[in-house]
DNA sequence: TTGTAAGCGTTATCAA
DNA sequence: TTGATAACGCTTACAA
């Protein structure tokens, strides 16, 4: 591979010229320009972003950590936040922590060690002082790790007041609610603590039940069912904490003759593109993905530049009916 | 941050030593070791992987392009490979094209800029001539662009002969396929060609729609089965040649009172596992997506290390019958 | 306006 | 067994 030496070399001038031609940097003469430019051409030549990164101790990349890119929840998140770091001038190292602290450890001393510009946390299976230890812009997703971390959210209690009193108004009596492990200290519990307080507040009797720690298991959703439907087999309103745990709840109402949404109603959260392939479509609570993804990515480069930076960022979110409730 | 110097200083050995002790060559004595190690520990140093990769010119990142992560195909394609990745030490950089040009070329020079140690192609939307000036290793998913980049696909052509084969023996007399754009000389369009053949050879009507160049669209899906129905009302097979299609047949059979598999059939292709959460689940052509995604990051590795590989790689197939058939 | 030379943090080649 | 020192390819004072 050519190399700016080559370059200078061939347009007759010094690597340094050849640098600013590069960065525009300083006044260049058109001629220069295109002298420059032409040798660039002649040779193929791509600047090598290693030896850049290294000596302007600046990577442009951005580091992601998720739970799985294939859970379609992430797997929107990852592309929105790809898309928008691509517009930036930055790339994106994707990993996949499978909530396994080892790996997700791993990946945090991988990315420092990468000197990446920022690291956005989707997943948080560590202790809170693992991710002070970064000493890196960070922004997370659904948890709140300390004081001076920014995160983002939408807004979950909210989002599981409107479940709640949805199913409610439409005349459920016994309802459930399914999310993920509570032990994992993240916002998202916000939606379960406001499903208990309107479900109290309205008298309505309730039930709940939750992923163990490692979440995010497909077949562990269709035991959590059965097992829902066994204890209470005339549950008639569910809340779950995601689009793909409601798509699991719809399955198995569907298999066991349970009318949806005559017999039982079901509520989603999230906004998943992919929920409206579902027959019937799967009402939910509709978080911002884009501008969420979009955000993230904003908060890292503004911490690059020094800027600081609000800490919460809690998103809105919008009720939106499909034929389950 | 500390760098070698640093821990060279603190541990009063030379930055050969600890560069030696890093990278574990030669003799080193348990004394010197620990020496060493005891002052990365207190500094908590991370070697600088820019600096390292820039000195052995090996980045040890493997850059991937796919159409879009949120396709649960590539999302679960994406998954395999960045797990592998990481188990042999590699980082992975992610590139969703959404099959703009552009962009992909975009990414392409960033990819080589960014000195990765190669390149795995799940999107093809540039000229072939494009992808032989890459000089890096390469392998491609589904499209084979010369006789010198390996490439990896399933059965396409067993697939779509074992798809029409069952809807033929199911009874089925009007088949219609769905499927990507044929412009796009993919191998996936073998899958068509079968379709085609076995029809012909058992003598059975059928039809063909696919979707425009860009692809991926999940509201053109939707276009392209209402305007199925509207021409074709009468048809009682779709072969589509992917699972997320298939899930949108059924939807539009469901909404348009069409039972599924009384009145009208349908079969996918992938085999995501996404699948398993519809009503009735979806029978499919069931790619080993983890395995192909292993054998991807392999033959890059394999590359990297200056060995010769096959060029051709077809993964054999699996009718999964689902309710949907 | 352009060039020289010293970094950036490693690894690798020689000597000692 | 260990240590100077020159790369790796680029940016950036500082000079000219």
């Amino acid at each position: 591979m050519p190399t700016i030496k080559d370059v200078a070399l061939k347009a007759g001038v010094s690597v340094t010229t050849v640098s600013r031609v590069l960065n525009n940097r300083g006044y260049l003469s058109e001629e220069l320009k295109s002298k420059v430019y032409g040798a660039m051409e002649e040779l193929n030549y791509r600047p090598n972003e290693l030896a850049r990164s290294l000596s302007r101790s600046k990577s442009n990349i951005i580091g992601l950590i998720v739970p799985h890119v294939s859970h379609p929840f992430f797997g929107e998140l990852a592309s929105h936040i790809e898309d928008h770091a691509y517009r930036n001038g930055y790339k994106l190292l994707l990993c996949n922590s499978q909530l396994d602290k080892t790996k997700e450890m791993d990946y945090i001393d991988m990315l420092r060690s990468s000197r990446v510009d920022g690291i956005i946390m989707g997943s948080h299976t560590l202790e809170v002082e693992a991710y002070r230890q970064i000493h890196l812009p960070i922004v997370t997703f659904d948890r709140k790790l300390s004081d001076n971390i920014p995160f983002i959210c939408s807004d979950n209690y909210n989002g599981g007041r409107l479940a709640t009193t949805l199913l409610i108004d439409k005349g459920c009596q016994k309802l459930a609610h399914i999310g993920g492990h509570p032990h994992l200290d993240l916002l998202s519990l916000g939606r379960y603590k406001a499903f208990q307080d309107i479900a109290e507040q309205r008298g309505v009797w309730y039930t709940s039940l939750h992923t163990d720690i490692n979440g995010f298991n497909f077949q562990e959703y269709e035991r959590l069912l059965e097992q829902l439907f066994l204890q209470h087999p005339d549950v008639d309103g569910i809340f779950a904490s995601s689009d793909i745990i409601a798509a699991y709840a719809l399955k198995a109402c569907q298999e066991s003759g349970r009318r949806v949404p005559e017999d039982i109603r079901i509520i989603g959260y999230d906004g998943i593109s992919l929920r409206g392939l579902l027959t019937p479509s799967i009402t939910t609570i509709r978080q911002p993905i884009e501008e969420m993804g979009k955000l993230a990515v904003d908060l890292i480069l503004e911490q690059v530049e020094g800027n600081s930076v609000a800490m919460e960022h809690v998103f809105p979110v919008e009720l939106e009916e499909g034929g389950t409730t």
